[in-house]
DNA sequence: GTCTATACTACGATAGAC
DNA sequence: GTCTATCGTAGTATAGAC
């Protein structure tokens, strides 16, 4: 029975990869140093090491963590039963915004453009999220608006493209609260929503 | 005449803004060394800390340079006199993309997470890119649709917020050539186009 | 598995000659 | 102003006891 043993070691992973999520948000990825995320998880070095290989992984972990649960959000939307129509997907985003993991999001993107393994997460994480945006939105125009079903997936395509985009805005924007506050949610989605 | 003495010291600054700005599409801005940037600028550490007080004084000079240098881009569309409709703002956009000038923005981006000070110049760029889209989408309002000046200048604040949520998106799409095209430049500027 | 202590490296910045 | 050489430090990773 490894079972029990190997959800501890996920939990300690967990563990360490919150802590040094929390260490990102405030210090950046490059800048802290495992020392901090010893300091910040109430373990030592030696413990870290018996769980990750280096600091790169570590960051790897922290960014695929965090990317997941912002595609998960989204993949909410496409598995329920009334999916919501492009301009609701624009406002629960805005709604959904956590600057914590805006933040994460936006290292990894800097990250991502010097370094190939943070790239291919940010990579296939877009990917992904355009085909759940795809789903979600081929799933609304047959079930709410009687599509045909070829007709849909064509215009599903091309709405995803608008909520990745719209998407990645809205990152830089919860990013910094207090910052200018260039895109207006409901705004963006009347405009969707008057293609409709 | 200390004139021509003050414009080769710029000269020399610009030299090294330039060299650290290759290291950094390179390796990145915090995984780049002083001793990168004088080696690909042909220079030494002496004659650089001559002319900065240090590394994050590079670091911000080269943001600086790379966000000046996209913001007189659209700086020159507001000064036409023919100002252009917000769909071929777009497609200009998307056409002037460069992806070195893309990368150092996301990495700026991504530093301003935790640095106050690069926080502080991308800030004031994006404020500025905003009311430069602004200037552009008013004076195209009032000399080619010829709109009433106070109507025009409501939608142009409107429009303005768009243009730079899709400038933001081109962005991301621009650093990553081989990655995932989700913006496409030609649907958003018909959409852009379409609540005119 | 987890700890403390430490080895080794790389970096930022300075000193001093020219 | 620019160079070479170097100082001090901070950081990653490991060794070895428990």
């Amino acid at each position: 029975m490894p079972k029990l043993t190997e959800a501890r070691r996920e939990l300690r992973r967990d563990q360490i990869v919150q802590a040094a999520r929390r260490c990102f948000v405030r210090t950046g990825m490059e800048r802290t140093s495992v020392a901090d995320i010893t300091a910040e998880s109430g373990l030592s070095a030696g413990s870290i090491y018996a769980h990750f290989t280096g600091k790169a992984d570590i960051v790897r972990a922290v960014v695929q963590d965090s990317l997941d649960r912002r595609a998960e959000l989204v993949a909410a939307f496409a598995a329920s039963p009334h999916p919501p129509n492009p301009a609701q997907v624009i406002l629960q985003l805005a709604a959904a915004a956590d600057p914590d993991d805006a933040r994460i999001a936006l290292q990894a993107l800097g990250e991502a453009t010097t370094d190939p393994a943070i790239r291919d997460i940010v990579g296939t994480t877009i990917d992904r999220m355009h085909a759940l945006f795809r789903a979600s939105c081929e799933a609304w125009l047959v079930k709410s608006e009687g599509h045909a079903a070829d007709a849909a997936a064509a215009r599903a395509t091309r709405l995803a493209g608008h909520l990745v985009a719209v998407f990645q805005s809205l990152l830089i924007q919860n990013a910094f609260p207090d910052g200018p506050g260039a895109v207006d949610a409901t705004a963006v989605a009347d405009l969707v929503a008057a293609q409709t």
